[in-house]
DNA sequence: CGTATATCGATATATCTTTATCGATATAAT
DNA sequence: ATTATATCGATAAAGATATATCGATATACG
């Protein structure tokens, strides 16, 4: 593998290239140049062409890359080819979404089942995937050799979720509860929060609004 | 307002430092120091000064900061006081999750609608909310004033949505669908991309499995 | 064949973000 | 009153990320 040291960045806008990627006629664009996926996503060239680097064997002057190959490299990096299991814990109106989302496979995430502490929803199933109690938790993750887990709880709960995940053998926790969650060093919490990209866009409108505001005034 | 260019790193911590603020007992901790909140939430005691210096008042040497204050002042920095107005498209499964969310009312979002293409869609409720057909986003955004558009289409249809969400006076758009969106300047794009999370949750997974396998061959 | 051009990779520069250091100050303890 | 300590803000240093520049190279075309 090239990876080692990958920055966080990089990692992140991958999906996007390979999303690009796959909008393309293999057969009429069999090529592709660091200059074009820049253009179509409003990047910098020579960012793309670092990033593209970093994954991927050589592009050739005046060709570009095969786009072919691109992809494959992409998804091989990403581990699309070689899924992971992952259990949501928390089946409510966002982790029922989450469960019945087919896209995930898609990117190489396995969702095998849920569970919830409610005894209603317990037994129930969704897209096919069961609902367990919690009770199960830790022998389930431990005899599939699940290393991730994702949280859809409300906020209160989630970090003893979280501990009782770390306790389940879990590597790497997916938290879209708006907390901060502490756990020890060798796992690793990715925030999926709402509330970081809705004062985002909150200030961006605020600042567009102040700037109208001093034209005008 | 103390704002202008501050970080969108910045940014994007402040409801984290927000969340932990609010889980203080205001009575008992009046008073509040950056090195508390920089253990609390694993972050740099230094950042946490510097993010806290662009948004509040002073801060007093051996005190630390006024709680409550604090909190009032991240809160009208965020423009939680100040409620913005947003529509989404395409009540699926997560549209239908995001409008029956109550939290972000406390972040100073008010879902006031959806809008979707399927004719059996259209005319429910959720969660008090109607569901309204295309035909009437345009006149309704203009005639409320709405500001935010939030994506929750399928992915070939995005961009199209995008567009009328422009069209129909949209400044700021909050993107789940994953694909690249191409926008006038003057509009900001904000992602929610589940796939660049995977992506990060995934390399963190298959390091640590390389970084074992090494321990051990 | 020679020249123009698109594109690459590498290296250098600029910008943004985080972390470290230091003097100042408010409180508490001696 | 003096000293110790927790904390602040400001500034400096380090680290990460993004952008600009430049020489090299593969193709196309005259
Ligand atoms: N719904 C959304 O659109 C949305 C958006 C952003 C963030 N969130 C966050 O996602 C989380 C879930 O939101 P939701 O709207 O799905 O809530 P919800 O109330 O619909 O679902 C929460 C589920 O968690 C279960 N649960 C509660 N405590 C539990 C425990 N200790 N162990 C196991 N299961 C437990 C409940 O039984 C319920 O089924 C919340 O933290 C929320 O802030 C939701
Ligand atoms: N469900 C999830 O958990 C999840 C997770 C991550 C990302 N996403 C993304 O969110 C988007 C929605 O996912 P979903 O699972 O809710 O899908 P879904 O199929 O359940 O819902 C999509 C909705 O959009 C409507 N729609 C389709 N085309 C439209 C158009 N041109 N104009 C207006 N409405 C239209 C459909 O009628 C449907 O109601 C997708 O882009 C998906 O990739 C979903």
């Amino acid at each position: 593998m090239i990876d080692q040291g990958i920055s966080k960045q990089t990692l992140q806008r991958l999906p996007f290239y390979l999303g690009y990627l796959k909008t393309l006629d293999k057969v009429t664009v069999e090529t592709v140049s660091a200059t074009t996926i820049a253009e179509a996503l409003n990047l910098n060239q020579v960012q793309v062409r670092k990033d593209l680097a970093s994954v991927c064997s050589l592009g050739r002057p005046k060709i570009g890359y095969v786009t072919q190959e691109l992809i494959c490299e992409i998804e091989h990096f990403l581990g699309y080819d070689n899924a992971e299991s992952a259990v949501i814990i928390g089946a409510g109106k966002l982790g029922k979404a989450l469960l019945g989302y087919r896209g995930f496979e898609e990117y190489g995430l396995n969702i095998v089942a849920a569970f919830d502490a409610d005894e209603n929803v317990v037994g129930t199933e969704e897209n096919g995937k069961k609902i367990f109690p919690m009770s199960k938790l830790k022998n389930l993750c431990e005899r599939m050799k699940i290393h991730i887990g994702i949280i859809t709880v409300p906020a209160e709960y989630a970090q003893r979720v979280c501990d009782s995940l770390v306790e389940s053998g879990i590597l790497a926790i997916w938290n879209f509860a708006p907390v901060h969650l502490t756990v020890p060093e060798h796992i690793l919490v990715q925030n999926e929060n709402m509330a970081s990209s809705l004062a985002v866009l909150s200030k961006h409108l605020s600042q567009k609004f102040s700037e109208e505001a001093q034209k005008i005034g």
